[in-house]
DNA sequence: AACAATTAAATTGTGCACAACTCAATTGTC
DNA sequence: GACAATTGAGTTGTGCACAATTTAATTGTT
């Protein structure tokens, strides 16, 4: 009982410390990604917009958003960068103007055998086993759904 | 053996979504903090600076970002919105006059009383025991660890 | 067909986050 | 004590992230 009652007093303050980890976390990770990406001239966001890209192309900065979790806002400068970097090509839908396609060009599917390497080389930073990656992962996932249905 | 294969050759995609699950679930931390503290008039980076001032008072700039693992690009502009909000105050110390003390004021110090139901409504939003919050946290803290040795 | 409501992108404005640089104060070495 | 090296803040520039607004295209309703 008094254990139950140090627990909630405490559960807070964990609380507290969990999102200050996350944040540093995350962070952290984006650290890391860094300078493995400079060799493809890539940011971690740009490099998450051509993983959804290299899977499935073309997308519309709509499709984009709603995978990544990023608005308009974020996306329409970005993509211009890509889109000046030469990955990218956004052309108008001729079914539906309001949309805006997103293409690889040539470049930017070329850029996905480079982008290979890229994983391993941050399983090999972050030191954690598979198993405890999986655990992470999914403790991740069920946090962030919580997360969302609390807004 | 198999079974390690399959594993081994998964790793790098679960590495992935790792990363992906860490900047959205951080991303999804700092949404819910945002209606929450935008009845303080913060920020999360600036309830960060806070809650480590309400700790122990004054802090060097370079104390804060040693904490929070942010440097002077970031905190320099932080701050000075803090102070206009009136929530603190810098002065140059007389013993190293390079060091900027930064220092709460009363309205800094009230805030803390109206800021301690912060982490309860936090709780109540991640939807995860004590328990999980504890092994998550413990996971997050070696993660940084190994991410920030791998740099 | 007319028009209100909705949707897709883009734009504007604010605030991190970080690299690269500047400048002044301090420390270490001779 | 002189002076190079280091340290602490600040500034500048780039790139997210997101709220709020704008504009144009589409859809739904009558």
């Amino acid at each position: 009982m008094l254990a139950i009652v140090i627990a909630m007093s405490e559960a807070p303050r964990l609380n507290r410390q969990v999102c200050f980890a996350l944040y540093s976390a995350s962070k952290a990770a984006t650290a890391v990604y860094r300078p493995v990406l400079e060799g493809l001239g890539l940011t971690y966001p740009q490099y998450l917009v051509m993983l959804v890209l290299w899977e499935d192309e073309p997308r519309s900065v709509r499709e984009l958003g709603a995978e990544l979790g990023l608005d308009s806002g974020t996306l329409s400068p970005l993509l211009k960068r890509l889109e000046s970097l030469g990955f990218v090509e956004r052309r108008r839908s001729a079914e539906d103007e309001r949309r805006v396609e997103v293409h690889l060009t040539e470049a930017g599917n070329a850029l996905s055998e480079q982008a290979k390497a890229v994983p391993q080389r941050l399983a090999d930073a972050a030191g954690l086993s598979a198993h405890e990656l999986a655990q992470l992962h999914d403790t991740l996932e069920r946090l962030t759904a919580a997360l969302h249905s609390a807004i």
